[in-house]
DNA sequence: TTAAATATTGTTATGTTATAACATTATTAT
DNA sequence: ATAATAATGTTATAACATAACAATATTTAA
């Protein structure tokens, strides 16, 4: 992947912009909240939520409904996606710009990418009215080697 | 979704070119591979692993690890589908007339059916092409309400 | 500024999904 | 018939996730 060239900032402008988000929204961005966010920023590769629990060891939170509780605030307030096709968890890189995200997941550098795009919305828009379908959430998960991989 | 007037035969046809693909690839369908096969095509709606087992109860073949042994089978050899998004299985309409899938699974009636489209296909490879990704897998699922649920 | 209401977190237990490892049986090839 | 291979049986456990209720912290409103 690499498209990130210093990823200590990469980290630190998501919880910023995750902490403005909570603000805007009058949402509360607790400690732990913000532990876990951390622990998944820590790479752009999908953590596991045990894996993420190990990490918090030590803190006093080590029990899954509290990862899990956390897990879900994210995901709600669109700070992080899941990954269905290997169940982890990974940060999103734009947070409320757009609705819908699509993933490009290296299976070599276990690295995963959004790549939301106009084309994919418009394609599927046409497919659902074709079918009359009103759609409510799409999984798109796409994978395969990343160019950085190739 | 209704687009099966007769699911006796739908799902008679689906046990029947499951017989013949395994014949044509000279691979076995045993009887453990048929009921679970004639389990999943029992609706057009998702089933888990654990109720295609409780249904498998008094065959004698209980256990988890018979019914994700079928259930590996019939992936690998596209007879079924796996649902990531909600961990379930789904005979697959179609098999072995294309690569690629795509489903539309109703929030109401909790039937899932497939709407593979070159459309998809297309803007798919444009994106990877793009992104100079080498794809070798595609997990896309829509969920929402179907036309019939309207 | 305190009490009530609400939101968050702690804790225990358990539900759900899936596989490892090894033994046994059935099928196929020689 | 025998050896090799494939499929199934069996036990145990790993991995993923939530229910239910208690305690604490924060916010709201009297």
């Amino acid at each position: 992947m690499k498209n990130c060239s210093n990823h200590k900032i990469c980290k630190k402008s998501a919880i910023q912009s995750a902490n403005k988000l909570c603000d805007k929204k009058g949402l509360r961005f607790t400690n732990i909240r913000k532990k876990v966010l951390e622990t998944i920023w820590k790479s752009h590769k999908p953590i596991k939520a045990y894996d993420i629990l190990n990490e918090l060891k030590g803190i006093g939170s080590e029990k899954p409904p509290t990862v899990y509780r956390a897990l879900n605030f994210l995901l709600e307030n669109g700070l992080i996606h899941k990954l269905n096709s290997h169940q982890s968890y990974i940060g999103c890189q734009h947070p409320n710009t757009h609705d819908q995200c699509y993933f490009l997941s290296c299976e070599k550098c276990g690295e995963v990418s959004e790549c939301c795009s106009s084309e994919i919305d418009d394609v599927f828009n046409l497919i659902v009215n074709k079918e009359k379908f009103i759609k409510t959430n799409i999984v798109c998960e796409i994978s395969g080697t990343c160019a950085y991989c190739r």
